[in-house]
DNA sequence: TTGTAGGCGTTATCAG
DNA sequence: CTGATAACGCCTACAA
């Protein structure tokens, strides 16, 4: 079992100096032919790799961007951090993610840990607990210490930083929307407590939607769920006896219960009522029926998310401060769940 | 906008020795109480943080885990990842993530990458291209650098290294067997092109199972994907006319696909043809009805694999070499997709 | 053409 | 009690 090769050892054994075979390995011409092919071939012999570590140590720069997530069994999250892999790879940096599994004291943990030497600068996507308790202190510290940060999704708006979001509400009222103009009257919103910013809007949407259609808002028609965990029996209380032709669920989850629920009760989707949800995952792809939903184009995000951040890593320093907000444009995915046949 | 703090820049505030400032920090009583407190303050005011990066290269150790898998998209996967998480973080190491994407080349660069620095040891479940070229020199390369590697699910036979996986044989074997059990005389099976290790294994399993019911095995019942992107297609066509009363999928996508195929011929599920699948995430669950699967325990799963690792990781180093294989073993879960109603 | 020295941030050892 | 020094692996400006 041998041990990694360093420059030192390349030196003894070829008998010059350190610097002699760094120079020797990036084909510097200071060197001679000679020396550099010894070196050179010595080196591949030996499988020799410069040691990251080393490297950043001394060049104060990791080339590594780290992300941090809420969860990552989660396919939206993951399909960003595609994009985010993408563009980091093709402009050379590595990418190192972290869950906070929703929690807010391993999001600071993990923040901590990245932001001591193992990256150079931040994604997140902050944690349900965080939003909650609206404490970001560690985010604003990582930020005094001088590493870019920029959020995605869940993002906090006093946070002055690059953030990359979707319109949430637009999101919501589109969704909506194409509900009304299917024919649906009394629609339904399954959403989520007020805290996570993106059900909130999503809810905001909701109900521009219906004002847009001079339908009054119906607060018995809004499910506000707390515990994701036993979503199912929220849904079907609330379901229940409960006179409607359209529901609109903020995320997949909440979008294939609320399926479930309404086939148990007799009803039929899309025929008796038609159902909306948010997030292009695998499970509206192939549930059936097959859902329409509300597309958050994840990869693409990642992408923009990521490219803003090495522009911040790769700007010379000293330059204006200047935060962008991209959103992204969210699209309407229709599917069987709203297509009544013989339309 | 401040840079990091140093242990220098303490000492030069102080106006103390950089090491008296090191050793103050860590509390050592060499340290007059007075000094002691006096750069603890200041150490806290300034939110310092020792630089990992510094700590790596000089214990020659970076705490931190690397994992290779083949795609992040994928739900068995990140509940591994779960469990790996979980026993990292209470070992004191850090855990990063890099997909492969089910690309050969690319796994090459993660691992190389990783290897030089970045990582004290690796987990890695291979891509589909590795498998398919049977080239592992990149992960042979890595061990004999002296880093410990642990392989789970996709594993490689000729690599001496531990390993968890699960065993696939009998878990094809016991859904199949379920299947009988329940009546079902006419099996079809859709599995993957045999250089996919798990899904030939689980082939292996049906053939089984079919046998110690003394039933032949029927080639045209067993259809072997190569192209999963168009996977509905072939299953289309497969089943198509089929006469069979039960089908055992390989994966997830492969169930609900057939699902879908099934009930566009009319077929009702269970009682026209049973399913069982492979993989317990999201769409098993959730899917109506919902579907009768091979749990993999992939919580477990990582929660092993990682042990294995540390365990290798904290090992005095020369002791006797010795690799496991650790086998966890399947369930299987009963859904709707089997339970005929009325039983 | 080659080598020396200093430094990136830390810690451990040894000397004051 | 405190401080100087060396070392981890690499790079580079500056000798030689």
């Amino acid at each position: 079992m041998k041990q990694k090769v360093t420059l030192k050892q390349i030196a003894k054994e070829l008998d010059v100096s350190i610097s002699t075979v760094s120079k020797a390995l990036k084909g510097s011409k200071e060197i001679s032919e000679d020396t550099r092919q010894k070196v050179k071939a010595f080196a591949k012999l030996y499988n020799y790799k410069p040691n990251n570590i080393a490297l950043s140590l001394k060049n104060r720069k990791t080339k590594t961007i780290g992300v941090i997530i809420p969860e990552i069994i989660h396919h939206f999250f993951t399909t960003v951090i595609g994009g985010i892999e993408k563009v980091a790879n093709a402009n050379g940096y590595n990418v190192i993610i972290c869950s906070s599994n929703n929690s807010f004291d391993k999001e600071v943990l993990n923040m901590e840990l990245l932001a001591s030497g193992s990256a150079d600068g931040f994604i997140i996507s902050v944690a349900k607990e965080t939003q909650q308790k609206d404490d970001h202190h560690h985010i604003l510290e990582t930020m005094n210490q001088g590493m870019p940060v920029v959020m995605f999704d869940r993002v906090i708006d006093e946070l002055i930083c690059d953030k990359v979001i979707i319109d949430d509400v637009r999101g919501g009222q589109s969704a909506t929307s194409h509900l009304l103009l299917n024919g649906c009257r009394r629609v339904a919103l399954i959403t989520t407590v007020d805290y996570i910013s993106v059900g909130k809007l999503r809810t905001k949407g909701y109900k521009r939607a219906l004002m847009a259609y001079d339908i009054e808002v119906d607060d018995d028609l809004i499910l506000k769920i707390e515990d994701v965990s036993n979503c199912s029996d929220s849904i079907h209380d609330f379901l229940k006896d409960k006179d409607i032709d359209g529901v609109f669920a903020v995320n997949e989850l909440f979008a294939v219960t609320a399926a479930r629920v309404l086939k148990n009760q007799g009803k039929t989707i899309p025929e008796d009522v038609a159902l909306v949800g948010f997030t292009d995952g695998i499970l509206s792809k192939h549930f059936i029926p097959s859902l329409s939903t509300v597309s958050q184009h994840g990869v693409q995000m990642g992408e923009r998310t990521a490219q803003l951040l090495i522009d911040k890593l790769e700007k010379n320093e000293e330059g204006i401060e200047e935060y962008k907000t991209v959103i992204i444009d969210t699209s309407l995915i229709q599917r069987e769940s709203t297509q009544k046949k013989g339309n």
